[in-house]
DNA sequence: CTGCATCCAGGGAGATACTG
DNA sequence: CAGTATCTCCCTGGATGCAG
């Protein structure tokens, strides 16, 4: 019953990694809370999160629509309107960043340069 | 006094930034988690995370070290003897490590692939 | 407006060989 | 044993330009 063994290891690592992955990057964390300000368009986005690149914008809005924590929807318009809002599992993501927002906090005061 | 300027977006994301930068990479985790079953040396940690290199081993620990959640003592013997172990504040990061596993395994169920 | 195609630079990380 | 040196590959993500 050791929990020592790699594929129990494993085991308790792969959600973390999971966590870790829907978060991870420059850009889907500052995505993420944006959005959290209530829905967005692709423009306002990129306004926002200026100076992030069309290419890379568009990347991240998939994989985070990938991840079902936020939705994509297409208004049928000339010129198109798209709009990015989050999902109920992405706002479960929050309480989490706050963690990590802690820890940081706690981590600053330790290190004290940087 | 919005929130949402991106002065106070920054001040709210770079601890997370920070946190996330602590546990990112494919190995600082895999590393901590067996720092937590206890003291290790450096041979025995690159056999538990083997296929880690020796350069890669050595490059995560002294960032671990220099983030302050392990330590590094040298004993004076031959061979060398080195022992790496996790510190308070390497503990303390359990906790969040703990909550990004929860929200991954939820996060698994409402994927259901890969 | 929204976003894809192409090209490219920089950093992370592996392979191998060597040292106190 | 516990690393360092060097070389190399590859992937992420940036720059630019084009399209529906």
């Amino acid at each position: 019953m050791s929990v020592r063994t790699k594929e129990t290891c494993n085991k308790h690592i792969i959600p973390v990694r999971d966590a870790l992955e829907v978060l991870g990057g420059r850009w889907k964390l500052q995505l993420l809370i944006h959005l959290s300000f209530g829905p967005r368009r692709f423009s306002q986005l990129a306004k926002e999160l200026s100076p992030i690149t069309d290419r890379t914008l568009s990347r991240e809005l998939k994989s985070l629509e990938a991840n079902k924590v936020i939705t994509r929807t297409e208004y049928d318009a000339f010129p198109p309107v798209v709009e990015y809002k989050i999902t109920p599992h992405g706002e479960s993501l929050f309480a989490v960043i706050s963690e990590l927002g802690n820890w940081g906090r706690a981590h600053r005061k330790l290190i004290m340069d940087k």
